[in-house]
RNA sequence: AGGAACGUAGCUCAGUUGGUUAGAGCAUCGCCUCGACAAGGCGAGGGUCGUCGGUUCGAAUCCGACCGUUCCUACCA
């Protein structure tokens, strides 16, 4: 057999699983469906991308194999804002600006991105090994995903939840779009506090002092607010002040709204231009007055002197002036919250506009309730509260951006401003009985990304058709994604969902956390510190991975900083680990904390896990390539024992699974093929397959329980490492496997056993025990392994003669003695070194082998270790309150634990005094 | 400011309803080419479970305070 190599398997079979239509839905089991959250079309995938499609391949897979008609539903999403920004960066590299194109051929432009970039993604997932039903991939701008937005849309108008309406929204001026909340970042960053003196229109000797942060918006302004029981200005309440630079007079009101504490206690009201100062404007009916235009410019509304500057333009160009009329009192330096967008970096302004509102209220309440009863559940259980905390403070949610890239608004406007809304124009014209003589002009704006998402589960099902896969697939199971999507994702499926289905879109939320470097720092293009799938699974050079981390970078200083960074982590690149080690790392880390650092050392490790598996798989080749036939095969101990563990893991994984505990899944996996099986179970085979004198009956067992151990261990582990599975699985004689893949395979089921109370399972904890005792003599006393050691038995039970005797042979392959002896009389013991496994004790003669001093030491540690557990439980038993209220059971494993301590301790200073003795 | 979570070995993390000597991986140290595997085998060292108090016969686990870290929400002009 070849060494392992990731690269030569994992393709092929991929290639072949899509072709023969492994993906699709099949048999007649019960539904089982997940839809993928749609990634952005021109997008890569990213290390979150795969970490989330790991843990919901593991799902899918699995469910697959225990029989469910299993569908994961492929589909992308058109990415509103950030493909028409990219778009529109490649326009400027040619010179070239949208309007310059125009609408449809910017749309052309778009879609032709979409066509060169949009193959990535898709070949990244396979790359994964994604079992995703490509058949019937959808994507949101598609023809019927299209049908559905319009749809949606219409209804929720003609039933009044959707409205137009000037409203003050995030507005990015670099993008002149609306943008959501959720999309604006705020940070605190260093600025200043400039302190403002308004003259008193009525005696302008006296003045008022306002602090503000954004001197520009004083064009703005439309009052001058003080807390009405501000005894300092109450006189002032009433009267006027005159706007610098401005030729506007403002009042002076009072409202509770204002901190009489902060700064001079006067506030500037700019209604237009900030959230509180709109409300603080609803309520005294003070003017709008908008001085921004949609490029962050200055609009004619404010003096000709400002108009058309840039915002930070016009902020210097305001300071200085007030500056020269001795208008500007100081200026302080001050931290403050900084709202940025999300995408464009740029500080995002309340702006007033022109936009459509779905109405939330009578949507959110059963979107609410749904979780409340428990028909859509969150795990972890915590996570709820990030959508409750959300759901019940949802605002009306603003759905127009002023894009390009999207689906377009379906409403209409006659010459007069008047809006109809239908599902094309035709519609409109009938339903509003409007003449084709009568000019109709399409409303400019798109809808924002989301509203198309909301509808993800049942629009790529074919809704509004009634299909069968909407039948068989809606509810769909589970929705896995990561807690920062609840508000913007998860919160509108529900409520879009349950209003135009009438039932839940998934009756599960998984919730993971998001994956950090090895430091816990968010992985970020401008930090330089993320990494690529792709490369972890193929590799990459130091060369090229700094070349890929530094391009594209605004400031050249942390250019070099980043490559300085990048050449230490990783002085010899990467290297290739495959995606089955990859995707066990995934999840393994999948643990119910909100983050998981992600260290190349783990990939490392469960690549070596893969090799480790593909080694044993080998030994098993080996083993059973003579394949002893008989019709009555025995099963030693060791099979015996290996079988009820593997029942036990398989146990063990199906009830992990079963709770989304994806790390105590792979861990379960990951100790029973190294630990019991790789470490135990082949080296309890050896002697039996190697004995000439071997019961053929039991090397026929024994090489049965090989093959039907691996072949169990493949399919448990099929959905955590798909490829190497399927490679071995493949591998194995057609005799202990069913079926053309291990895709299509049994996943193996939980039942019940009482593997403690087990003879065979006492039998191997015994032989361990022994083994162990001998191995730690060996250790300790630095004697190697190949060097044979004369074997002293003493002591001990019935059970242990018994054992010793039944297990010689294991007994030898595994400790290389050269000789195994019973002393009958404990007088006869010569100086040894000595364990004790129960009361049996195991002696291995000084002879040459043995150091004195070391022996001596290794006893003490061992005599301290006994002297402080026997302090410890004495203890607890002296004390009366713990010996009349502890359950007896405890008390009596207490003292029976005492006792034994005792005897073993008594046995050891024995020991001790005689090795002293020798010196 | 409000809300939430977290703090366990040098590092990254498990630890179920309170009850064996608190576990794993990586890292460290020692021995080893013994016929699957050096991407390996065997052995070992390493923890007052953030601090203090409380409940309890018994606390890593439950409760409170404090210290530290992080996230979310809101925001002071």
């Amino acid at each position: 057999m070849e060494k392992y190599d990731p690269k030569t398997i994992e393709q092929p079979l991929y290639r072949r699983w899509e072709s023969e239509g492994y993906f699709a839905p099949s048999g007649d089991g019960e539904a089982f469906s997940i839809a993928i959250p749609p990634p952005n079309v021109t997008g890569t995938l990213h290390m979150g991308h795969a970490f989330q499609h790991s843990l919901v391949d593991a799902v899918i897979r699995r469910k697959r194999m225990q029989g469910y008609k299993t569908l994961w539903q492929m589909g992308t999403d058109h990415a509103g804002i950030s493909t028409q920004m990219i778009v529109a960066e490649q326009l400027a590299k040619e010179g070239l600006k949208p309007s310059d194109l125009g609408r449809d051929a910017f749309i052309e432009r778009a879609f032709q991105w979409k066509d060169e970039s949009g193959g990535q993604i898709s070949h990244q997932l396979r790359r994964m090994g994604a079992s995703l039903h490509w058949a019937t991939e959808r994507f949101t701008l598609d023809e019927g995903l299209s049908a559905a937005v319009v749809e949606v849309f219409t209804r929720l108008f003609d039933q009044g939840l959707i409205y137009r309406g000037k409203r003050l929204v995030n507005w990015d001026p670099k993008l002149a779009t609306s943008i959501s909340d959720l999309e604006v970042i705020s940070e605190e960053e260093q600025g200043s506090l400039w302190h403002i003196r308004y003259p008193v229109k009525d005696n302008p000797s006296a003045s008022i002092v306002v602090a503000t942060t954004r001197p520009e918006t004083m064009l703005g302004d439309s009052a001058i607010a003080v807390h009405p029981e501000d005894s300092r200005y109450q006189h002032l309440v009433g009267q006027f002040v005159t706007l610098p630079l401005t030729d506007r007079e403002i009042p002076i009101i009072a409202d509770a709204y204002v901190d009489p504490d902060f700064g001079t206690g006067c506030v500037k009201i700019t209604p237009a231009h900030d959230f509180n100062d709109y409300d603080v404007g609803q309520r005294h009916d003070l003017p709008l007055i908008s001085m921004m235009n949609p490029d962050g410019t200055i609009a004619d509304t404010a003096p000709r002197a400002y108009v058309g500057l840039d915002r930070f333009e016009a902020r210097k160009k305001i300071v200085a002036d007030l500056t020269s009329k001795d208008l500007l009192v100081s200026i302080d330096d001050h931290k403050l919250m900084v709202p940025r967008g999300e995408k464009s970096g740029v500080v995002i302004e309340p702006l007033l506009s022109d936009q459509w509102f779905v109405k939330v209220d009578s949507l959110a309440k059963p979107a609410i309730s749904a979780v409340e009863t428990g028909d859509i559940r969150f795990i972890p259980e915590q996570t709820e509260n990030i959508y409750f905390a959300w759901m019940r403070e949802l605002k009306d949610w603003c759905i127009s951006r002023q894009q390009w890239w999207g689906h377009r608004i379906p409403a209409w406007y006659d010459d007069a401003g008047k809006v109809y809304v239908g599902r094309s124009l035709d519609e409109v014209r009938q339903k509003y009985s409007i003449s084709s003589s009568v000019s109709l002009r399409q409303d400019d704006d798109v809808l924002d990304t989301w509203f198309s998402s909301a509808l993800w589960t049942f629009s790529t099902l074919g809704w509004p058709e009634e299909t069968d896969a909407l039948e068989t697939f809606h509810s769909t199971n589970l929705m896995v994604t990561g807690h920062d999507i609840i508000s913007f994702w998860v919160s509108r499926m529900i409520m879009m969902t349950l209003k135009f289905m009438d039932e839940v879109p998934f009756e599960e939320v998984y919730i993971h956390g998001l994956v950090t470097d090895a430091e816990g720092q968010k992985m970020s293009k401008s930090k330089g510190n993320g990494l690529d799938p792709m490369d972890i699974i193929d590799g990459i050079t130091a060369e090229a991975l700094v070349a890929k981390r530094t391009q594209n970078l605004l400031q050249a200083r942390q250019q070099a900083k980043i490559e300085k960074a990048t050449r230490k982590e990783y002085p010899n690149g990467i290297q290739a680990y495959g995606t089955d080690a990859l995707r066990f790392t995934f999840c393994s880390i999948a643990t119910s904390a909100r983050s998981m650092r992600f260290d190349l050392k783990r990939v490392e490790g469960y690549r070596n896990f893969c090799n480790k598996l593909w080694n044993a798989a080998n030994f098993v080749a080996m083993s059973t390539t003579n394949r002893i036939t008989h019709e009555q095969p025995l099963a030693s101990v060791a099979d015996q024992w290996i079988s009820l563990q593997f029942q036990h893991t398989c146990n063990l994984v199906n009830q992990a699974m079963d709770t989304y505990r994806f790390d105590l899944a792979t861990k379960a996996i990951y100790e029973f093929v190294w630990d019991e099986f790789c470490d135990w179970y082949l080296e309890l085979c050896k002697p039996v397959l190697s004995g000439e004198q071997t019961d053929p009956r039991l090397k026929a067992g024994t090489q049965n329980c090989l093959l039907e151990t691996l072949e169990g261990i493949l399919r448990l582990t099929h959905p955590f490492m798909p490829f190497i599975s399927e490679e071995l699985w493949l591998n194995l004689p057609t005799t202990v496997r069913e079926g053309p893949s291990l895709m299509l395979a049994n996943y193996p089921q939980s039942q019940d056993i009482a593997l403690d109370d087990a003879a065979p399972v006492q039998d191997i904890q015994w032989i361990k025990a022994v083994v162990g005792a001998l191995r730690n003599i060996r250790g300790e006393q630095d004697i190697p392994p190949n060097k044979p050691i004369p074997i002293l038995f003493s002591q001990g039970s019935i059970e242990d003669r018994e054992r010793q005797s039944k297990y010689a042979d294991l007994l030898v392959a595994l400790t290389r003695p050269s000789s195994m002896v019973w002393l009958d009389n404990e007088e006869e013991a010569p100086a040894a070194a000595i364990q004790l496994v129960g009361t049996l004790k195991i002696l291995v003669p000084l002879a040459d082998l043995i150091d004195v001093d070391a022996e001596l030491e290794r006893l003490n540690k061992e005599i301290q270790k006994i002297i402080n557990e026997i302090a410890r439980i004495e203890g607890k038993l002296a004390n009366q309150a713990f010996v009349s209220n502890a359950p007896t059971e405890i008390v009596s494993k207490e003292k029976a634990k005492v006792s034994d301590y005792q005897t073993a301790k008594t046995d050891l200073e024995r020991q001790k005094l005689r090795i002293q003795s020798l010196r």
